[in-house]
DNA sequence: GCACCGGATTGATCTATGTCAAGCCGATTT
DNA sequence: AAATCGGCTTGACATAGATCAATCCGGTGC
């Protein structure tokens, strides 16, 4: 029998109390990322911007070609954003897990379509926001607008580093820089998509796994 | 005998003339980007903010191990930042001419060593700013602080199909990808470095190159 | 129980790209 | 004019990693 979803049968109240939990987490992270105490005036309209989405596995937060309306923090579950090549090769440019944001910047700022699809590799509650309710919010809490900046400091230094471990290191060298800088990822995603996310064969890192165990 | 740079027998007055030519030039091209108008009274703040520096072709910005005291917009001339890797390999993360900024953003906010180096691959004229004028200059500017945000969008944007390029293309595609996204740089660097900023030897670009030519 | 499926592994090739070495060309220096 | 130098090209060879195909293994469903 296939697994039931926690939520399956859960009544009204009870759903509304993880909703409100979940609003708490984003909070707390919020807080953590910006060394700072959210105040209460501003997490009233943090509540208001966010509404909740379930994504099953394998189902999809956003489509290759469709505009990016949300902005999705990940509450539970993992997902993965790929695009795909002529060839219909799948490409991973990124993974989330719990506390992580999945979106297409781009699309979603220039409302524009997207060149990527978004979809769970888990079973995924998200927190969601889209264009409109995001400037609203952005106006209303510095909180939160400083955290869009630190989140752009971050990830703009993160892809830097992406970048040149992607140029100058080896697929052994590739592998060692993942497990140190997303160690999670390892027990979290499937070796095919760890591959793609590193521009390997599956192949490949199944060998170089096991060249480096043997150290 | 060797070049006279342009500026070795200017007098002082016609120094302090070119000086203010690249602050309206600065000017223009925020007004360009963020789309709309600086007003005056912000426009002093950015004078204050910014001096002249000149940095000579195969001299340096930014040396590795040191912090980047720097945010430099290039007025005229061409830069290249790279890391060296273990092998004393360089590998260059990034190129700039004209209208460029050259930095490296970690060092710049958090005044840690960086691991980059900046170096003229042409003559340069910066106008340069220090962390303390750029965080005085952003209160006092909302344009600026627009600006800001509007260039980090853009980095991102720029980094993360960067990182497709180089997951995903062959040799002869991150060549194409080049010349479709920088055509300016194929005739402003020595292919060398090109080679380097694609993660590529320079003989396979010298090789691709060819091919791509006789179609 | 059996069939099936999505991954992971392993071995045997194939190929794109790197590496090494030589020579060329145009600019600069002496 | 000769020597030097930096950058580019070309050829011969080496190799990391891709590709293809077979097998295996643990779960899932019937």
């Amino acid at each position: 029998m296939a697994l039931i979803n926690r939520y399956d049968y859960f009544p009204p109240y009870l759903w509304y109390c993880v909703f409100l939990g979940m609003q708490q987490l984003l909070r707390d992270y919020i807080n953590r990322v910006t060394s700072s105490i959210m105040p209460d005036e501003e997490y009233k309209f943090l509540v208001d911007a966010f509404s909740l989405k379930l994504v099953r596995k394998k189902k999809f937060l956003l489509h290759e070609g469709s505009i990016c309306t949300y902005m999705a923090f990940i509450a539970r579950g993992a997902m993965k954003q790929y695009f795909t090549d002529e060839k219909g090769i799948e490409h991973i440019v990124r993974f989330g897990i719990e506390g992580w944001w999945m979106s297409d910047r781009e699309s979603f700022v220039s409302l524009t379509p997207s060149r990527y699809t978004i979809e769970a590799v888990e079973d995924c509650d998200l927190l969601v926001t889209t264009p409109e309710k995001m400037a609203q919010l952005k106006k209303n809490s510095p909180s939160f607008v400083k955290l869009g900046q630190i989140l752009d400091e971050r990830s703009y230094i993160a892809s830097q580093k992406r970048i040149e471990a992607t140029i100058s290191y080896t697929a052994g060298e590739k592998v060692i820089y993942l497990m140190e800088s997303n160690p999670e990822f390892l027990h979290r995603f499937p070796q095919n998509m760890l591959a793609s996310y590193l521009g390997l064969s599956p192949e490949t890192l199944s060998r170089v796994r096991k060249q480096l165990l043997s150290k």
